[in-house]
DNA sequence: CGTTACGTTTACGTTCGCGTCAAGTGTTAG
DNA sequence: CTAACACTTGACGCGAACGTAAACGTAACG
């Protein structure tokens, strides 16, 4: 564990998973650990990734679409093509995202309004503390 | 199709999903429409709790989840204790969206930066149009 | 009366995202 | 040397959320 890599044990608690979601991960070629022997070893580059893997899953993303998504943050050459079609990508789930902050404020806005109703009658229903 | 019911078709059409999956929704106690003779009916009552449903699945809650959130929704009498629990669940699912739409925001600016670091490459990789 | 259209139930199949053994390979401690 | 431990690669299993095919009901249309 030289330089800044760390074992998957580490990986693993650092980010709460499992090593078997790690292995799935490279297995879908969301994650490319460097390998000392037969250890797989994660750098920054890769715990980068799992970061935004772990953020796409809990807006809803497939696997796919975020390996897909992942290429636009790891673009140091990339020919123009690449970058076009990649950047195309990024433009849609901007938009999917943005729609979802959407949608997810209107949802925000209802629960509360039918927790103040949920409020409300619990407070009718228990009028014991009125007098404090 | 009296009052302002709806058959399976109608439903699937305005919310742009298939029979299996109402019919699946069904199972699950999620839906409750009306039988005339063999047929679903959809009332008022199906398509607000369904408009719930497909909103509770893209925020990347569980059918179950959103099973017991509908209660939340659908309380005209319940009990007290039944009340309280329920409110309970609300507050928990309320924090989760809200750390979940911070999140959101985070990433929509990441996603932001980073699609102008592209935009930038892909001007200087395509310099042709500089002198209009 | 046939067939076309829409509905139904039953039941097995599929994809995703891992969990869970099973069995093998180093590496270190005693 | 051996036992323990960490890591590895399969391979099968599983729950969620449907898809899909088979077989049937029934109502209307020509």
């Amino acid at each position: 564990m030289t330089d800044q890599t760390m074992t998957i044990r580490q990986m693993c608690e650092d980010f709460n998973v499992t090593p078997r979601t790690l292995r799935f991960y490279e297995a879908k070629e969301l994650l490319f650990p460097v390998r000392e022997g037969q250890k797989r070893l994660y750098g920054k580059r890769d715990r980068a990734r799992l970061k935004l893997i772990l953020r796409g899953k809990r807006f809803g993303f497939s696997l796919e679409e975020i390996r897909q998504l992942l290429d636009l943050y790891y673009m140091d050459d990339g020919q123009e093509t690449q970058l076009r079609e990649t950047y195309a990508l990024a433009q849609k789930h901007l938009a999917d995202m943005e729609s979802q902050r959407a949608e997810l404020d209107d949802a925000i806005a209802e629960l509360k309004a039918q927790m103040d109703w949920g409020a409300a009658r619990l407070a009718q229903l228990e009028p014991k503390r009125a007098a404090s």
